[in-house]
DNA sequence: GCAGACTCGGAAAGCGCTCTCCAAGAGAGG
DNA sequence: CCTCTCTTGGAGAGCGCTTTCCGAGTCTGC
C-alpha cells in the first residue's frame, strides 16, 4: 500500500490478467464468473490494496450510499449564534444516534448540511437532485420553512423528523406532542396540584403548539380553562427568565409544566432562588427526558420523547423510500410516556 | 424545474448556444470569457435551473468539498449500546458545533463516519484515499488506535481532536488536560482541603492519564505523595459507584476532583445519598465545563474545556493541511481555565 | 454429428464534468 | 500587406467506474 495514486479497476485488471469488466463483476458479486477467475481477481485485489472510488461508482450507478441529515434554519446571517446552542443540545446528538443505529448497519452515510438562506436552501435541493445524496432526513427549525415543500416538488427522497408546519406530502415521524402534554396536566393534576402555570416554546412551531394546546385542552376538561402561560426559547436562560416571570404574575402557584427539560433547569433555578421546595411547594414537569432531567435537583419528572427511536424510525423510512420511491406519503407518530423522578 | 431528471452542462451549452467548454469556463469564473457570452450563459443557467453535480466534479477535480468526522471505536460486534451514550453526550455536539462555524463559512460538508472493526478502518483510509473526503478529523476512542497511523501512512490529510494514544506524525488539538487536573488540585488545597481524592477515567486513554499524572504531580508538590483513586469510564453511573467506593475507603474525604463532568454528576448523587453536604462536608470539582456542570445542585466548579474552539482549529488545520499537504506537522494545545461555581 | 441454447469474458459506450490543446479571428508592428 | 502575437471558444480526452452488447466457447438433445 504506496502512498501514490491509489490503485484503480484497472490496475487490479492489469494484474489479474483479465478485464476491468470482470474485475467489477468480481467485486459486484455479480454472477456468471467462473469462481477460479473469482479467485484470482480477490487475490489482485488484494495485491494492490484497491478500493472502489466511491465517487465514480456513484457517477454511474446513481446511488451514493449517503443520506443527507439537514439542518433548516432560517438565519440572516452566516454567524449564527444560535447554531452552536443547537448542537451542544442533546437534541441533535441522539438524532444522530439514532440515525446511525440503523444507517451503519446498511453501509449508509451521514453527511451533514446546515442550511440557513433560500439561496442555500436552493442549492441543497440542487444537490440533492443531482445525486450528491439518495435522500435527506430533515430537521426544520423555523417556525415556516419553505424547505420540505421543495424537496417535495423535487421529488427528492425525504423524511422530516417532526411535522412540517404547513402540510406538504412529504413523510415525517412525530411525537404525539399534545398527548404528552396532556399526561403531565394530568400527573400535575392527580398529585393534587390547583393552580398550575405552564412555560412554553415559542408559539409557531409546531412541536411547541402542540404541547400548548394538549395541555390546555387536558387542563379545560378538567375545569381549568384558563393557564397562565409565559413563553421561551427552549434554553435554560429562557426557562429561568419565564419562571421568574410567571412567578412574579402567579405567585401562588403549586404546579407548573415546562416544554422542554432544558428549560425546566432553568426553572428550578428560578424557583430554588424564590426559597421555594420542588415539589413540595411547587411541582414541575419538563418534556423530552433529555439526560438533563436526572442531572437536575431534584431530578425531573418528565415526558418521554423517544427520540433516538424516532430517528431510527425516519432512517428506515427514508431507507425504504430510496427504494421504491412510489410509496405512499407515510407518517409515524410515537407516544410519550411519563417518567416518575421526584420533581413533581 | 420539472422533475425529471437534472439538466445537465450539456443542457445549458445547448440553450445558451455555446459549447459545454464555455459554460464550464463560465460557471467556474475563469476569465477569457466575453462579457456578453458571460451573460448568455448565466441566462440559460437560469433557464434551465442547473446545478452542477458535485460527484462529476469531484471526479475530475479530486476534491470534494467535503470533510469526514471519524469516529473511531473499537467495537467487537456491530450493536454498540455504548454509541448512543457517545452521541447523547454533549461532547458530540460541541465538537460538530465547532467544526461547522468554520467549515460552514467555506462551504465545506462534513460527512460522519463511524468505524469500529480493522476492516472498516482499512476500508476508511481506502475511501479517503480515493477522494471520498478531502480530509478527516479524527475523534478516537479506543486507548490504543490503529487508525491514526493508517492515516498518517496513507498520506492523508488529517487532524485528531485529542492527541494520539501513541506518538504518530499527524496533525492534532489537545487540551493541556494534565494543566487542568493541576488547577483542580491548587483549588482544591487552597480552600483547605486536605483528604483529597480522585474519581479518574480509564488509565489508558491520552486525555485521562494526562489528567490523572498532572492531578498527582500537583498533589505531590504539595506534599500529598499519594492521593486515593477510583476509576471510572467517564458516565454518570460510573462516577456515582466510584463515589461509593472511595467514600468505603476513605470516609473522611474533603475534597475529591472528578475528571468529567457527567461523573462529578454521578458523585454527587452518591454524597447526597451519604448524607454529606457540598462543598461544606466536601469539595467536589469536574472537568469539561459541559451544560451539566450548570445543571447539577450545587452548580459544579469546573474546569473549562475549550471544545468548540479546538474543534474549530482542528477544522482550520486540516483546511490548510488541505491545501497545503507538505505543512509540517502541527498540534495546537489550549489552555484550561477554571471555573468557579458552587461545589467546591 | 450438428443445430440450438447457455455460459462466460471482453470491448466499448457512457455517467457529467474539467481542462488541455488547437484553430480561428483580431489586432499590432514592420 | 504580411507576419507575429494575443484572445477566445470548440473539440475531445480523460477521471474510475458500471453495464450493455457480442462473440466465442461449452454443453445438451435429437
Amino acid at each position: 500500500m504506496r502512498s501514490g495514486r491509489a490503485p484503480t479497476l484497472e490496475d487490479v485488471a492489469r494484474v489479474a490478467g483479465v478485464s476491468r469488466a470482470t474485475v467489477s463483476r468480481v467485486i459486484n458479486g455479480i454472477r456468471n464468473v467462473d469462481p477460479q477467475l473469482h479467485e484470482v481477481v480477490w487475490d489482485a485485489v488484494g495485491q494492490t490494496g484497491y478500493v472502489p472510488n466511491r465517487l465514480a461508482r456513484s457517477l454511474v450507478t446513481r446511488r451514493t450510499g449517503t443520506v443527507a441529515l439537514v439542518v433548516s434554519d432560517s438565519e440572516t446571517h452566516d454567524d449564527d449564534p444560535f447554531m452552536g446552542r443547537f448542537f451542544a443540545d442533546p437534541f441533535f446528538g441522539r438524532v444522530v444516534g439514532g440515525l446511525m443505529s440503523v444507517l451503519r448497519r446498511e453501509g449508509v452515510q451521514l453527511a451533514l448540511q446546515i442550511v440557513g438562506t433560500d439561496e442555500g436552501k436552493k442549492r441543497l435541493v440542487g444537490d440533492l437532485r443531482s445525486g450528491q445524496a439518495d435522500g435527506a432526513i430533515v430537521l426544520s427549525l423555523p417556525a415556516v420553512d419553505p424547505l420540505p415543500d421543495m424537496l417535495a416538488q423535487a421529488d427528492v427522497p425525504a423524511v422530516m423528523i417532526g411535522r412540517p408546519a404547513e402540510p406538504v406530502p412529504i413523510d415525517y415521524v412525530d411525537l404525539a406532542n399534545d398527548t404528552g402534554a396532556a399526561m403531565a396536566a394530568e400527573h400535575l393534576l392527580a398529585r393534587g396540584c390547583r393552580r398550575i402555570g405552564m412555560i412554553s416554546g415559542p408559539a409557531d412551531v409546531p412541536a411547541s403548539s402542540d404541547r400548548i394546546s394538549g395541555f390546555r385542552r387536558a387542563m379545560a376538561r378538567h375545569g381549568h380553562g384558563w393557564v397562565p402561560t409565559v413563553s421561551g426559547n427552549f434554553t435554560q436562560d429562557s426557562g429561568e427568565t419565564a419562571m421568574r416571570t410567571l412567578l412574579a404574575e402567579q405567585p401562588a402557584l403549586d404546579g407548573v409544566f415546562v416544554a422542554n427539560d432544558l428549560m425546566a433547569l432553568g426553572a428550578l433555578l428560578a424557583l430554588r432562588e424564590s426559597a421555594r421546595a420542588v415539589p413540595a411547594d411547587i411541582a414541575v414537569i419538563g418534556f423530552d427526558d433529555s439526560s438533563a432531567a436526572t442531572a437536575a435537583a431534584p431530578p425531573l419528572t418528565t415526558i418521554r420523547h423517544p427520540l433516538e427511536d424516532m430517528a431510527a424510525e425516519a432512517a428506515r423510512l427514508l431507507l425504504a423510500r430510496i427504494e421504491e420511491p412510489t410509496l405512499r406519503v407515510a407518517s409515524v407518530i410515537y407516544e410519550p410516556s411519563l417518567i416518575h423522578r421526584a420533581s413533581a
